[in-house]
DNA sequence: CCGCAATATCTAGCTTCCTCATCATGAGGA
DNA sequence: TCCTCATGATGAGGAAGCTAGATATTGCGG
């Protein structure tokens, strides 16, 4: 597992590298939202809405946010009796609604945005822009890789005496 | 915030980027656990007392895993229920209590580590190593960044209208 | 026109993980 | 001894995820 050499310790940390950071960086943003109520998912959802224009359905919006459908039905709940988000009957199937941001979400939305780039600017400070690309191009990689279901399951041979209880 | 040029834009999503990767990162490798009855908190904790050289006390570990007191006496009852953790007294200090592996743990952290790092393989197949240890350097330092409590709270002037309700 | 599968959302129930407030006990200094 | 702080446990509760099943709508085949 770890060989000794630097590259391969570190490729072993970066699993939980990511997650850290991940956790840490989302703490870090939450804290400065928090006083509005807004939780990660959240404010995950309205920026969600306002990046993607406004007139996506809640099927569509699950799949960006990668959450199942009830999950998110819970969330615009909460936004919608809050008064940030609304939901529209689609224009072509009745079965589907649109969201919408409302005009209270806007400036909310500045606000979460403002806070966003902040804490971006905080984090990278420093960083080499070269440096920081080369990151984002991996890390573009690797989400993508991430995105495809799953590659294979492994048949798993039990060899170490373990079981499952 | 987005001036168009494809650095600044990528910048923005860096953390929703990193986000998501940490989020199917971790589902891929839950999947692959779940089996044993793990969680993603419990087999954290596992892997951080076995990392930590397996005295630690409660406190030690709740501080390594970023969670608080509560929340560790919880899943360590859980372990300790399963036979995978022991709690034992603190040589000089009856109110703390160091944490051990017990012989039924350490197949299955090797199991653990080695489902770790099947993932980790996949997911960063075909990615040359040089830019793998350039994204590593570049995430070493945020996460250094991070680890400091917090640069400076913000005054926050309300501009825009917005009241929290 | 009618039946039926697929689709979009919602409801209900459950699990995991986290937090805060509070308590019992032990440690350590005045 | 007494007071204060530290460690861990407990209770209550919230956020957020899931699956399964219900309901309404769409659109196709006959």
């Amino acid at each position: 597992m770890r060989d000794g050499s630097p590259l391969a310790h570190t490729q072993w940390r970066l699993g939980i590298l990511i997650a850290q950071i991940a956790r840490r960086w989302r703490a870090r943003l939450d804290q400065r939202i928090a006083e509005y109520g807004l939780t990660e998912a959240r404010w995950l959802c309205l920026l969600t809405i306002s990046r993607g224009g406004e007139g996506m359905t809640q099927k569509d919006l699950a799949a960006r946010l990668l959450i199942e459908g009830p999950t998110l039905v819970r969330t615009l709940d909460w936004l919608e009796a809050e008064g940030l988000v609304l939901r529209r009957e689609a224009p072509h199937d009745r079965r589907a609604k649109t969201l919408h941001l409302s005009a209270k979400a806007r400036p909310l939305i500045q606000r979460i945005e403002t806070a966003a780039t902040g804490v971006r600017a905080e984090i990278l400070a420093g960083i080499p822009d070269a440096d920081l690309a080369a990151c984002l191009s991996v890390l573009e990689r690797v989400a993508t890789g991430l995105a495809v279901p799953a590659p294979a399951p492994p048949p798993e041979e039990a060899s170490d005496g373990y079981r499952p209880a």
